[in-house]
DNA sequence: TTGTTAATTTTCAATAGTTGCAAATTAGGC
DNA sequence: GCCTAATTTGCAACTATTGAAAATTAACAA
C-alpha cells in the first residue's frame, strides 16, 4: 500500500474525496503487518475518532482493495484480514494465538491432477506454532 | 472418507446411532467430488427425504470432520466446502463457475521470512479458469 | 416384542461478519 | 461562501452457522 500522502494524491486524482476517516484508516494500515480485521481496525480509529462507523472502515478496506492498495485475505479465522503488503507473497496462521505473518517462497508448486485448468494465482497458508507459542509451550 | 457400510459400523462402535438422516448423507458425500457446501447437501438431501434439518446436515458434516472422515475446507467462497477425500491435497478454484477441484503438489515449498514458526500443514489454493470455463471463453 | 434411555433430530432463536439503503453530512471545485 | 456529488452514518437485512430445548427414535435388554 502507498502512503497516506501518496493515497491522498491518487484519491483525489481519481475523483475520491480525502475525508478525515480515510485519512485515518490510511494511516492506520500503512506498514501495518499484523493483518487486522474491519473489527480490530474500527476499534482503533475509534480511539483516535470516536464515533466513527464499522461501515466506513468496511467502505474504505474495499475501495483500497479495488484499487489494488490492499489484499483482502481468507486465512479461515471467520472474518477477512487487511494486508497493505500487496507483494507476492502467502501466510502464516499460529492454531494458537491466531497471528498471521507474511511469509515467501521461491516459487509456488506445479499442481498435478488437473489438467486444462489455467491457473493465476497460488496463494498457501501455513498452519502452526508461531516462535512465540512454541517457546511458551516449551517451557 | 469410508464407504457407508463401513462408517455404519464405526458409529455403532462408537456409541453413535446409524439413523436415516445419517445414511442418506453418508451416501450423497461417498465419492463426492463436487466440495458441497452445507447448503447445497442440504438441497440434495432434502430431495431424497423431504424435512430432513438443515441443522441435522451441519451436525453430521461437524461429526464426520471429528472423526477425521471428511475434510472442511474455506477457500473464501463464503461458506465451509467439504470434501470426502482426507488425502493429502490441495484445491484449485475456478474463478469464473466457483468450481473447486482436488489437485497433488510433489511437496509444499520451504517458507522464508519467517523464522522459528513450527509448520504443521500447508494448504495451496490456486485460482484461475478451469477446462470448461477456458473453452467457454475462448469461443 | 416391547420398554427404556440416551442419542438424535427438529425447530427456532441467536450470533458473527458483512452489505444495502436512505437520510444527513461534507470535501472540493466554482 | 455555494453547490453538488461523494461520503458517512445508522440501521435493517442478509448469509452462514451454532445454541438450546422439546420431541422423536435407534439400539439394547428383558
Amino acid at each position: 500500500m502507498r502512503s497516506p500522502e501518496e493515497l491522498t494524491v491518487a484519491f483525489r486524482a481519481s475523483g475520491l474525496k480525502v475525508t478525515p476517516q480515510r485519512q485515518l484508516l490510511f494511516r492506520l494500515l500503512h506498514d501495518n503487518c499484523t493483518h487486522p480485521t474491519a473489527d480490530s481496525l474500527f476499534s482503533e480509529a475509534s480511539q483516535h475518532m470516536p464515533g466513527i462507523s464499522l461501515r466506513t472502515v468496511y467502505q474504505t478496506l474495499n475501495d483500497l482493495t479495488e484499487m489494488g492498495e490492499l489484499l483482502t485475505i481468507d486465512v479461515g479465522t471467520g472474518s477477512a484480514r487487511f494486508d497493505p503488503n500487496v507483494s507476492d507473497h502467502h501466510h502464516a496462521v499460529c492454531d494458537e494465538c491466531g497471528a498471521v505473518h507474511d511469509v515467501y517462497v521461491n516459487r509456488a508448486p506445479e499442481m498435478r491432477g488437473l489438467d486444462g485448468f489455467a491457473v493465476a494465482d497460488a496463494h498457501i497458508v501455513y498452519r502452526g506454532l508461531c516462535a512465540e507459542c512454541s517457546d511458551t509451550v516449551k517451557r
